[in-house]
DNA sequence: ATGACGGTAGCATACCGA
């Protein structure tokens, strides 16, 4: 089975990467962020025509996430339960690969930094930190669920120095405050596991992300900030997880790429 | 110290992002 996480900064801007990568990979499920669209204006069809259903809870122009399966997606929770949350960026299903059971959720956690034209602004922090309070409640309950379960996005967090090409630079970030650090390893802690780190320990660079600006990709000035999380059921049969660097370098790609894992 | 670069809405430029 595998299962694969993946930040597309819009779905149809996407499409001619996304589509070809598809095509290659073939995961049996694809968890996405930032598809930055609606059902009206989602391609469905040509993700059918690549073999893939989707189920989306979508938002125009910002966030919206959405799962991909050439099998049955049965939808569970559309936004984190008990937590009134005005941006798509939660959806969780049940996947049936093969006869059995998989309980997946796409995650796209709040950026949380101020607006560029009011620095002082901290409300998007407290509802970044608001958030992550809301999350940890949900994947306590999560971990005892009878199926595997996966936790898959992005995530937003930066979580050691060895994450970030240049810690300094970033002390002060929303995305490597102590804060939201101590907040995402609070739900590590519940017991889950996170699949790349499992299997590729520090300072290996396992960077997700690297900014459109100053050539940042060439220079492998990245960070990591997607992950996928696995239950104890999900991370018994863990076999690889590794960052697909592929359609990072390809033309109009995204700013984020793909992490890829495979359970047995 | 600042911006770079890219997407969306909607038609000029503002907002968002990590």
């Amino acid at each position: 089975m595998k299962i694969a996480t993946f930040n597309v900064n819009s779905i149809n801007a996407r499409m001619e990467n996304l589509l070809p990568w598809l095509e290659k990979v073939k995961p049996d499920i694809v968890l996405l962020q930032e598809i930055k669209s609606e059902d009206s204006s989602f391609p469905y069809f040509d993700l059918k025509l690549q073999g893939y259903e989707a189920k989306i809870l979508g938002q125009k122009s910002y966030n919206g996430v959405a799962i991909l399966s050439p099998h049955k997606i049965k939808i569970i929770e559309e936004g984190l339960p008990d937590f009134a949350d005005e941006n798509a960026r939660y959806l969780e299903a049940l996947v049936n690969v093969k006869g059995e059971d998989f309980r997946v959720a796409s995650i796209y956690l709040p950026n949380g930094n101020p607006p560029y034209n009011d620095p002082d602004d901290t409300s998007k922090f407290t509802y970044k930190l608001k958030w992550m309070e809301a999350l940890f409640r949900h994947t306590l309950e999560l971990i005892h669920q009878p199926e595997p379960v996966i936790l898959g996005g992005d995530f937003n967090v930066i979580m050691t120095d060895n994450d970030v090409y240049n810690p300094e630079l970033f002390r002060n970030n929303a995305l490597f405050r102590p804060e939201v650090i101590s907040r995402l390893k609070a739900i590590e802690y519940q017991g889950w596991t996170d699949a790349f780190r499992a299997l590729y320990p520090l300072p290996l660079n396992g960077y997700t992300y690297w900014d459109y600006a100053g050539g940042a990709f060439q220079n492998d000035t990245g960070m990591r900030i997607d992950y996928l999380f696995l239950s104890p059921k999900a991370a018994d049969r863990l076999i690889s997880c590794e960052v697909d660097k592929h359609p990072r370098g390809q033309s109009k790609p995204s700013d984020h790429t793909a992490l890829v894992a495979e359970l047995r």
